[in-house]
DNA sequence: CCTGGCACTCCGCTGGGCTGAGTGCCAAGC
DNA sequence: GCTTGGCACTCAGCCCAGCGGAGTGCCAGG
C-alpha cells in the first residue's frame, strides 16, 4: 500500500501533467503544491511510484508522467467528482430545454457536451430495447401493398412496406390495426412478440398469409429498432491533444466513424453511474491512448442509452466526469417531460 | 492567350504535383512528360505561366506549384472527368442496391464516396421540397390529442403530436383523414397550401378549430421538412493530406460540423453537371485551402440532392468527378426504384 | 525517514557548413 | 523570334557539434 504522501504526489503529477502537457519534475511539484517536503523526497516517492507502474518517464532525465495505470489509481481514489457551477446548469438546462424533438435533443446533447468537456463526444439514441408501443398504423398503399407504421414512447417513428402474398380487403386491415393496437399498445418491444403469436389465428384463412407476413415484419423492425443509433460531435477538439502527430488522431477518426466499435465502447459502461476507462482498458485499437468517459441517461430511473466523451488520456476528469453527469440528468429531464 | 504548349505544361505541373505533392521543376517535366523540349524552354513557359497567376512559387529556387486560379484552369479546360472502371461501376451498383432504407442509403453513399475518392464525403438527404406526399395518417391518442404522420415519396416519415382545442370525434378524424388524402396525396410540398386551405369550412363549426390546428401542424411540418439534413464520412481521410498540420485540418473539421455551411456549400453547386469550388472560391472561411467537388442527384430528371467531396486543392480532380458523377447517377437509380 | 549536495544523463536548441534542386538570364544557334 | 545549353546564384533541408538546463539517482549526514 502506498503512504499518504505519495498518494498525494501521485495526484499533484495527474494535476500538473494534466494541466501543462509536459514531463513533471520534482522541484515543480513541491513548488507548485505545498507538500511540505523537499525535492529530494519526492524523487524518492516518485521512484516508488515509478516502481508500482503509476508513472514513467519518456527518457532518463525527463520528468515523470502517469500511466494508465497512475490514471486508474487517479480516477478510483484520487479524484472527486467536479459538480459544475449553477450557471453552467442553468446554461445546460435551458440550452436543451428548447429543442423541438428527438433529433434536437440529442443534437443539442452532443454539442453541449463537445463545447462543455472540448472533447468529442458521443450520443447514443434512446434505445428502443425498454420502450413500448404508442401505436401501430396499418395503411393500404395497394391492393397487396401495406404499410406498417410503428410509433414508440420515445417518440420515434419507424416504417416499412409490406408486400402481402394476398390482396387484404378495407374490413380485413381495420380489423388487424384495431386487434393489434388492442394487444401491444403500452407494451414493451420484448413482450411484444407472445403477444401476437397466436393473431393469424382468429383470421379467416385466406388472410392468414398476410397476417404473418405483417406479423413478421413488425417484429423485425421491432428488433431492428432495438439497434442503437448515436450522433458524435466536436471532432475538431481532436486537434487540439493531437499537437504531437496526425498519427494519434487518424485512428481516432477511424474508430468514430465505426459506430459498431462506439456502440460497443458505451456498451461496456455500467448502466449507473459514470464510468472512465483509459487508455488500454479500451478493447478497440485506435482508442488505446484514449479515454472514454461515460454514462447512461434514461427518462426515469432506467437508463435506456449512454452517452460520454472520448478525449487523450491526459484529461481532466474530475471536469469531464462532471459534465458527463450533468448533461445526463439534465438529458434525462427532458425525455421525462415528453 | 496561352499557347497550347503552355497549357501542356500546366497540366502537367497539376498532374505532377497532384502525384508528388512536391513543387514540380523544369527538368522532371521535361523527363516525365515527353514535352518536345529543352528544360529552358519550360522554364520560360513556367515563368510566364507565373506572370499570369497560374502557378507560384513556394519560394525562391523551389519548383512550382498551381494556384487556385491554375488548377481551375485545369478542370475548366484540360482536364476530362475520368470515368470509373466498369468492376467499380459495378461493386457501386451491388453495395447499394443492398441498401434496406432510406438511411442506409445514405449511408452507403457516403462510405462509398469516401472510400472511393479517400477524400471526406458529404450526402444531402433527398430534399423533400420536390417530393410528394405519399400518405398521410391522423391517430387518436387522447380526445383532444392527435398525431399526425406524413409519409413521403423519398420514403421519409415524419410525426407530430397535436393538441386540439376541442375534443374531436372518431367520425370527424376518419373524414378529415380521408379528405386531406384525396386531396393531397402525390402532390408535392409546395402544392399543398392552396389545396387544404378551404377544408375547414366544410366542417361542422365545433371541429373546424381542430382542422385548422391540424393543417397548420401539417404545414408547418412540410415546411421543416424541407429543412436538409446531411450525412458526412471519410474525416479520417483529413488526415492523410495533413502531413502539414494539425493547423490545416481543424478549420475543416469546424466546418464539416457546421451543417448549415455545408448546406450551403452544396447549395452554390449548380444543379446539372459536376461543380467544382477551388480554394478561395469558397466562401468559407476555413475551406480556404480545400476543394469541393459536388453534383445534383435525384431518382428521376430533377436534381432533390446533391453530394460531393470536400478534399484538398492537390486533388485528383478528373478521378474525383468521375467518382462523385458516378455515385450521384447510381444513388439516382436506386431511389427511383424505390 | 528526510534532506542537501553532487555527479551524471540526455533532450532540445542553436549555428555553421554543405548539398542539390531549381531558377533566371544570357548569348548563340536554328 | 523561338529554342537551347551554359552558368552563376539562391535557398530549403540536412547533418553535426556544442551547450544549457531540467531532471535524475545516489549518498552521507541530520
Amino acid at each position: 500500500m502506498l503512504s499518504e504522501r505519495r498518494l498525494e504526489v501521485l495526484r499533484a503529477i495527474v494535476q500538473d501533467y494534466v494541466g501543462t502537457e509536459e514531463p513533471v519534475g520534482s522541484k515543480a511539484l513541491t513548488e507548485r503544491h505545498n507538500l511540505q517536503v523537499s525535492p529530494a523526497t519526492v524523487r524518492n516517492d516518485m521512484a516508488a511510484l515509478e516502481e508500482e507502474g503509476y508513472i514513467a518517464q519518456p527518457h532518463t532525465s525527463a520528468g515523470r508522467v502517469p500511466t494508465d495505470k497512475g490514471y486508474r489509481l487517479f480516477v478510483d481514489k484520487l479524484a472527486d467528482v467536479k459538480p459544475l457551477s449553477t450557471p453552467e446548469r442553468r446554461a445546460i438546462q435551458s440550452f436543451l430545454e428548447s429543442a423541438v424533438d428527438l433529433d434536437d435533443v440529442v443534437g443539442r446533447t452532443v454539442r453541449l457536451l463537445a463545447q462543455l468537456t472540448r472533447q468529442v463526444a458521443v450520443v447514443q439514441y434512446p434505445s428502443l430495447s425498454r420502450s413500448t408501443v404508442r401505436h401501430v398504423e396499418l395503411l393500404a398503399l395497394a391492393p397487396a401493398r401495406l404499410m406498417l407504421v410503428l410509433i414508440t414512447d420515445t417518440g420515434r417513428v419507424e416504417q416499412r412496406v409490406v408486400d402481402c402474398p394476398a390482396p387484404f380487403g378495407e374490413t380485413s386491415l381495420a380489423d388487424l390495426r384495431a386487434r393489434l393496437n388492442s394487444r401491444i399498445v403500452g407494451e414493451r418491444f420484448t413482450d411484444v412478440p407472445p403477444l401476437v403469436a397466436d393473431l393469424p389465428d382468429s383470421f379467416d384463412a385466406e388472410d392468414r398469409g398476410t397476417v404473418s407476413t405483417v406479423l413478421s415484419s413488425l417484429l423485425e423492425t421491432l428488433v431492428e429498432e432495438t439497434e442503437e443509433r448515436l450522433m458524435i460531435g466536436g471532432t475538431a477538439n481532436l486537434t487540439r491533444f493531437a499537437t504531437d502527430f496526425p498519427l494519434t488522431i487518424r485512428p481516432v477518426l477511424e474508430a468514430l466513424e465505426e459506430q459498431v466499435v462506439l456502440l460497443k465502447l458505451l456498451g461496456e459502461a455500467k448502466d449507473s453511474g459514470v464510468t472512465v476507462r483509459i487508455g488500454h482498458e479500451n478493447a478497440h485499437e485506435g482508442l488505446t491512448s484514449t479515454s472514454v468517459v461515460s454514462v447512461g441517461y434514461g427518462s426515469g430511473d432506467e437508463a435506456v442509452a449512454k452517452l460520454g466523451v472520448v478525449g487523450p488520456t491526459r484529461m481532466d476528469y474530475p471536469g469531464t466526469m462532471g459534465a458527463v453527469r450533468a448533461v445526463a440528468r439534465y438529458v434525462g429531464q427532458i425525455l421525462a417531460e415528453n
